[in-house]
This record gives structure tokens, C-alpha cells and sequence, in this order.
DNA sequence: GTTATTGCAAATCCTTTGCAGTGAT
DNA sequence: ATCACTGCAAAGGATTTGCAATAAC
């Protein structure tokens, strides 16, 4: 996203925090700033802090986690989760997203013609009489690459050198 | 799930493990008996441990969560994460599963024609070449209930006193 | 007899929280 | 002048791990 839309984006979700009775901190303005700079990137809290601190290096991590949360509760942020141990989080940008990610290196990629799935996917809400909220869709699966390696082996004589599904926390 | 049925299901999942080499312990089969007999529960390691040391007392959260790793790594179970700072497990049975909760109340619903929807998400894969694993959609909305109570308000003064939306580990 | 697996307790790591100080209104 | 918000450090809670003992093979 260019400067001066990103200025632009950063004043209108400011702006929505104000109507709603929020105070309009610095802090705030860098952390959203800071994730419409980085839009599509999936910035996690400590990757957000780090790029946060660059402009603020007294900006602790507990500021970053209650503007995530607050920006969340507003739906103005979607959370993304890898089954990582931890959370991404995103700008949504009106639009619903969809991830297909490899559970075996990590991989995540955005899948085409969001709108046309988008509206497949509001049909499934209101058959549940749900109001759908902004978010994005893990899908887990194997990319092509990896799927040549295979994944996981048997315990060890086996000869097990091989990366093995990423799944847990320390499996990155 | 039946007795008889839970016995058959757990032999398979037990021969499968033997098929790669894993060794076939008591606790591991206490664990995938548990996770049969409480299909659609949801449960999370807690609830999970919970239930496996009424037949083994000794039986300790480590290994529940190996079991959990390797069932997961061999594609014989699936997480399920409703950003409530921890997984849920779920043996899948062959089918993909489609869950929207409500971010309010918690509520979890499952949707109906699977089958149906499975086609369409098994395209989306195709699309990408990406293998798809077993897995279930967590889709987050508001329930109907909630949505006529509102949720989270401004900061304080107005009278805050509202559930606000249920979010992070602490928000049940 | 090997060696994968377990149980325990300690360690890790993400996330939340209490509190005194600060800054937006 | 208020009181929402911040930063810090400590707490909380889920998950992982080292290691000696155990039990599949």
C-alpha cells in the first residue's frame, strides 16, 4: 500500500475509534499504520512490535495485544490462525480472504475470485440465521512441493531425517 | 458412538499406527477410544485428560498431548481452534466438518450438507494443487440471541455492562 | 535386550493483568 | 481535572521438553 493511502486508511479506522468514544492515542495510530503497511504479510505480535518499535521504541508488546484486541472486538481486524501456537492478524480490506497453507513448510497463499467465494460462504451463515463477521479461512494442506517429500516418518531406525508435518508451537 | 463400533473404529485407528511402526501402548488406546466415545464434544486437552484417567488415573497430560501430535502429524485428527487461546481435537469421520460459532456466547453449530460444501472447498484445493488434509472450518459470526443484546460498548462511562464479544483466552 | 514411550516436573512461550504514571479529552 | 490509556513487570495458562523409569517389540 502506497504512503499516501495508507495516511488515508489510518485516519478512517482513527476515525472510527473516535466515534465509538476511543481515544485517539499515538500509540494506536502507529499500530494500525504499522499493519496497513503491512498488509498480506500476517505479522504476528512480536513481528508487529518489532515493526512498531521502529517508530516508537518504547511501545511495549501489552499495548500492541489490547489494540489488537480492541481493533478485533470493533471487526476491524481479523486474527489468523496457522495452528502455530500463536496468531496473525490482518486488515481486512472489506473483503473476506482465504488461506490455503502447507502444514508441512508453512507455506500460505491467497486464493482467487474472493468474491464469488465470499458469497458461498455468506449463504452458510444466513442458513444458521448468524451474522458473519469479518475474518479470513485457514485451510490446511500439503503443497505441491512437499508433497514429492512426503512427511513424517515412522519413529527413527527408519532412517527419519525428514522435515515431518509442521503442526505445534516448536515445529517451525 | 455405539460400544461395538468405538472398539472397531479404535482397532483401526490402532492398526494403522502399527502400520508405520508406532508402538500399540495402552495409553494410546485408551486416548483414541476416549476421543471415539466423544465424538462432536469437542474436547480440549483438559476435558480430554479429564476423561482418559477414568481409566487411567496415571495417565499424564504429556502424553495426551503426544498422542494428540501424532494422530494430528498422521492426519487421524483434527484441530479445531475457536480463538479461545487453546485447541479442541476431533477424530474426523472421513468427512470434512463445518462449524460457525458465535463470538459472543460461544455457541458452536454444525453445518448441514456436508457433502455439498466438502465439493465445493475440494475445488478450491484443486485450484492450487494443494493436497488437501482432514480438517474442519471454524467460521466465527454472531448466534441470533446475541446479536439482539449488542455487543461490547464504548470505554466505560456509558454505562458499560454489556457481555462485549467474547475474543481471547480470558473472554469465556 | 533394544529402544520407543511414558510420567513427572520444569521450562517455554504466548497472552493477559495489576498498578502507578501519563496524556487525551 | 478527569479518567482512558500506557509501560512495566509479574502472572497465567497452554503446550513442550529433559530425563530416568517402563513396557512394546
Amino acid at each position: 500500500m502506497e504512503e499516501r493511502s495508507v495516511n488515508n486508511a489510518t485516519q478512517d479506522y482513527m476515525e472510527r475509534l473516535r466515534k465509538r468514544g476511543f481515544r485517539l492515542t499515538n500509540q494506536r495510530r502507529i499500530i494500525i499504520e504499522t499493519l496497513l503497511e503491512n498488509l498480506g504479510e500476517h505479522l504476528n505480535a512480536r513481528e508487529l512490535l518489532e515493526r512498531v518499535q521502529e517508530k516508537d521504541s518504547s511501545l511495549g508488546i501489552a499495548t500492541v495485544y489490547r489494540a489488537i484486541e480492541l481493533l478485533n472486538n470493533l471487526g476491524l481486524l481479523n486474527m489468523i490462525n496457522l495452528d502455530e501456537g500463536f496468531s496473525r492478524f490482518e486488515v481486512p480490506d472489506e473483503q473476506m480472504h482465504f488461506h490455503i497453507y502447507c502444514r508441512s513448510c508453512g507455506k500460505v497463499v491467497h486464493l482467487g475470485n474472493e468474491e464469488e467465494k465470499a458469497k458461498i460462504v455468506r449463504q452458510w451463515f444466513r442458513e444458521q440465521a448468524f451474522e458473519m463477521l469479518p475474518q479470513t479461512f485457514e485451510m490446511a494442506g500439503v503443497c505441491r512441493d512437499c508433497q514429492q517429500q512426503g512427511v513424517l516418518e515412522p519413529p527413527a531406525t527408519s532412517g527419519g531425517r525428514g522435515p515431518g508435518r509442521r503442526c505445534r508451537r516448536r515445529g517451525r
